[in-house]
DNA sequence: CCAAAAGTGTTGTTTTTACACCCATGA
DNA sequence: TCATGGGTGTAAAAACAACACTTTTGG
């Protein structure tokens, strides 16, 4: 470039520097102490994806994510965080690819026009999980909750995309509204504390965790016990969302 | 995309979905206590830039951006990450960019190419200042380092890119080898500090600095002062690179 | 009645903060 | 010699880590 005319470039730039676009997102939800990620399994291919999609000219990456988790998987009204770039040269993966869709009928040209090159923007998205009803989209067979630790193998790069997002959340945990997002309007602090232990991979102290939850401020007590499961009651709580975002806005502070 | 099948679909990708990436690189360096950016004046535009181009189809975003601050700027050796993408739909000045090309002699349907749509990634760059030569490359005027807090305003969305680079700096102090990327081999504990304070925007206790930074173990004491200064004459250290990457492995523990 | 989960306080240890004096150097 | 910045320690306060018994409930 250093020593080329500005013309010259610009009638390579097309061929030499044109990237397609698209973004995967790494849907979390949470379950009976389980942290879970909402995965596709493809027409014609036994492993699982990421639901992704790609941007059109009138929206931006974030408006892109939302209508992708909508049209492929039936999710509204999620909260978003872009947190990665993958633009590695061969991600994907045309050996397998182009033939899958001309298994389902698709021409070999249209086809190949998957296996482009895509640099892809990651993005991961937490969700209430009784609130998804997993509805997969024609190209999927299938749209489920799965465990993080009991997925099968992922296509692409997706489960390098899949860790990535997985040590964002835990590095963010202290920085977005983790718990608001995953959890129920109304929850237990046992509750509360799994899901710290579940993102973070290890056992909390009971005692602790509950008095340095309390010190944030950020829950509202509910004068109400869960009922109808065995033992203690526990009490129930909510976030008080605008001391949650006060909070969040210099980090809920100390270590887990 | 829902109602549609796939092959009707495929006809209207390209027209409808297609975007363009572009990179922008936020090149902080550090002199005389005080945090600088790279930023480049265009020919025929007043307002400064950040240094930013395309990703070729043979490298990944992080190779586009080393060639793009070598080619643009002269900088070699730097350390990168990327932060953010930036992909509002109104990112281009389209009215402002293309009448620039033409006065430069580039002809009007070459010019509009610079207004397509671009989504940018930014990415932020750590420098050894005196390792610098700007050199600015034939797009550009000039290439010159600016304090954060005097630079005038910027191009497009650089303004936004920047700011967010810098609070992405701010929240990766203890997570990112900055002192290591920011400081000359050799350098004194106020040297360090003020660093420090420069990123954070305040001041810090002197003693607690000191002591918090020799618990990390992360300096190697070099029985050597810092001569031809005024007043008493400050000890030099140098970074122990292992012990610097393992201790940021966890994070460096604590705030500022 | 018993097994299993929930509620609750205290203590010792570590970390953080705040703060003041002497020393070396170049001007 | 003096003005300026660099080196150094201590004490009080806050945060953290470790730990056990009692209560409630469904089975």
């Amino acid at each position: 470039m250093q020593d080329e005319s500005l013309e010259d470039w610009l009638e390579r730039v097309d061929q030499d520097y044109l990237a397609h676009i698209s973004l995967d997102c790494v849907v979390f939800g949470f379950h009976a102490g389980q942290l879970k990620v909402l995965l596709l399994k493809m027409k014609h291919e036994d492993r699982l994806a990421l639901p992704g999609g790609f941007v059109m000219k009138t929206e931006t990456l974030e408006e892109a994510a939302i209508r992708t988790l909508r049209e492929r998987t039936g999710v509204e009204n999620v909260f978003l965080q872009q947190f990665c770039v993958f633009s590695e040269v061969l991600r994907s993966d045309p050996a397998t690819r182009p033939d899958d869709l001309r298994r389902i009928g698709i021409s070999p040209e249209k086809a190949s026009w998957f296996a482009q090159r895509f640099i892809s923007v990651g993005f991961y998205a937490l969700v209430e999980f009784s609130c998804v009803v997993p509805r997969p989209d024609w190209l999927s067979d299938t749209c489920d909750w799965y465990n993080l630790d009991e997925r099968g193998p992922l296509i692409l790069d997706h489960d390098r995309i899949l860790e990535t997002a997985l040590h964002t959340l835990q590095s963010q945990l202290n920085h977005q509204p983790v718990g608001y997002n995953l959890l129920p309007r109304k929850f237990t602090l046992p509750e509360l504390q799994k899901l710290y232990e579940a993102i973070l991979g290890k056992k909390l102290d009971r005692r602790n965790f509950q008095r340095k939850i309390f010190s944030f401020g950020i829950l509202r007590s509910l004068d109400e016990k869960r009922t109808g499961v065995a033992h203690k009651a526990p009490y129930l709580y909510s976030f008080d969302l605008r001391k949650y975002q006060k909070a969040l806005k210099g980090g809920l502070q100390g270590g887990w």
